[in-house]
DNA sequence: TGGGCGTCTTAGATCGTTCTATAGACTGGC
DNA sequence: GCCAGTCTATAGAACGATCTAAGACGCCCA
């Protein structure tokens, strides 16, 4: 296994300094065509490639943007995908960090810090505002996807109060009047869709209905089930996964989606989007907000606006398991 | 934004040289009980935690084992989680690169080198063997779930053949005959487990009637309505999702599983597990390949044994989506 | 011909660690 | 009382890059 070149080898290769290697390198100003095409032959000769240790270690920007995601959630890794994306735009790398099982999410954060990352984006943060605002003290700490995190975080979040009334007015113009909610359980963000959803059912003067569920298809399957005593016209689930447990629960009862009863997913997951199911559902549009939340830590970094809380309004992709009320 | 302190920030407060809070801090033996504890109280009230980048730099030894995923496979990240797991019962660390949209493997492996990896874990490659072997001479590199990947790599990987052959030996004991293969298409091990299942239907005189599809919902689906116009008693398909398509297609067209036809799935992935699809499955039994993966870069590179080509058997994981081939 | 200026280049310090070599203190054996 | 041996502590050189300040060079103009 032999050793890695350094710019020093470079340096000697090409018969210049290691100064002049490291200008060439980073393409700073300072050297001549000439040499600089000397150089990069050189380097390319040697299959040279910097060591980013050392390059972290040394510079004081280190345009690096750490990431912290969740290995339990594949809806976070369209975020990362997302992420990658914008950040190259921008000149910025990223460094992940999985919160797994037995890896919490605080020693997720510990290791990208210990990495030198000069802003952090959290995808669904579960730690408490204070250990969030602490790390905040420290450097940007963009949250994603959930809002309420104090005044000294940044947050890109998709607005659920909207999400829930745009679904709610949609159902309502098919003529639903019988809606249910199934909830998020202790999901990040599902306090406020409930809220959300009991406020828009009172401001129609309708009864609101909220059936406890989770994140999972396990979870819209109990509370599909639940459901089947007393049938809505129309369930509104927490998120697709959700949905996709309901609608289960309803097929199995040989109940059909939309005639019998229409099922309303939320996030626009590549779960809905399988030919097969065709999930209605309230998009957030997660490689939006990621690039929103990539842009957001970068501005941050590198004017000195104050954190903010940006909002984007979901919008409504409607498939077929939506449909008019039955009679 | 204060600066971080140092381990010379850390001397200083505990009236010790550098070197020794290094010691303290790296538990080496080189310091009394009584400087320690001191040196560690310091440590604690200023929050010190070593840099990793300069940590990395500088030891001979990082203890960094890298692992390449990818975003658009869910099942990629199942096995991130066991491999964290691993790395750290060990006493190694793990950093992560995404193969993401327009982030091709070969960016996520460069960055990890540059990351100073001592070995790297790819999960299902896609790049060439004469890539992959030119990674393999500079360092360790485990291939995970493939296995055609020349002598220079390790690789751990489940024997397809044998994971076929099970299943086949499984749906002949339950009396069917007519049994097609929906392929994995372009998709790794694709072809192995396609030419298993051909070499198997011919050991029992059967006819081996093979479809193509591919790894994802969509493709199971499309084949499954293929599959309608001349329907086998059971269908093998490559992989859990697919199987999720072609089960879908059957209930669309009104028929029941397993009462009319069987359907097996590969992976025993989260998706098999969900209580409605309660799919029977081939298992790899992932978590268990990402510790072998691990176990066996550390392993290379602890030790100085060759590469290796570890593989291991699935099993069958019976649910409720086989049972006798109807009359 | 020599001083001033801009461009190209370089030496050397620096980032925060780990590592090697060595100094000092203390013990025990003869 | 001295040397060998062990243990604790330290100084100083790495690691491989970036950054600063200053040197070398050519060119123009007086």
């Amino acid at each position: 296994m032999g050793k890695r070149p350094t710019l020093m080898d470079v340096a000697e290769a090409a018969g210049v300094s290691r100064a002049l290697v490291s200008i060439v390198m980073r393409d700073a100003p300072g050297a001549s065509e000439a040499t600089r095409l000397k150089v990069q032959q050189a380097a390319k000769e040697l299959g040279y490639r910097p060591d980013s240790r050392a390059r972290l270690l040394r510079s004081s920007r280190t345009r690096l943007l750490g990431v912290s995601f969740s290995t339990s959630h594949p809806f976070h890794a369209e975020i990362v995908d997302a992420a990658y994306a914008g950040a190259t735009v921008r000149g910025y790398d990223i460094a992940l960090s999985a919160v797994a099982n037995g890896r919490p999410e605080s020693r997720a954060v510990e290791s990208l810090l210990d990495l030198g990352c000069e802003a952090l984006i959290m995808i669904s943060p579960t730690l408490g505002e204070d250990e969030l605002a602490g790390y905040a003290a420290r450097l940007p700490v963009v949250s994603l996807l959930r809002d309420d995190v104090g005044e000294s975080l940044d947050s890109v979040s998709s607005d659920d109060d909207a999400g829930i009334r745009i679904a709610l007015e949609y159902l309502s113009s098919l003529g639903h009047q019988r809606i249910a909610h199934v909830d998020g359980g202790d999901a990040v963000s599902s306090p406020q869709r409930r809220e959300a959803f009991r406020a828009g059912m009172a401001g129609r003067g309708l009864e609101s209905r909220v059936i406890p569920g989770g994140a999972t298809e396990e979870d819209g399957l109990r509370a599909g089930r639940e459901l089947l005593e007393d049938l809505p016209t129309a369930v509104l689930a927490f998120n697709d996964r959700c949905a996709l447990g309901i609608w289960e629960s309803f097929r199995a009862a040989g109940l059909r989606v939309p005639e019998d009863v229409s099922v309303l997913g939320y996030d626009d997951s590549q779960f809905a989007r399988l030919s097969y199911v065709q999930l209605s559902s309230v998009s957030q549009d997660a490689p939006l907000l990621a690039r929103a939340a990539v842009d957001r830590a970068i501005d941050r970094l590198e004017g000195s606006t104050p954190p903010a809380h940006l909002v984007r309004t979901p919008h409504l992709v409607i498939r077929n398991t939506t449909g008019p009320a039955p009679k």
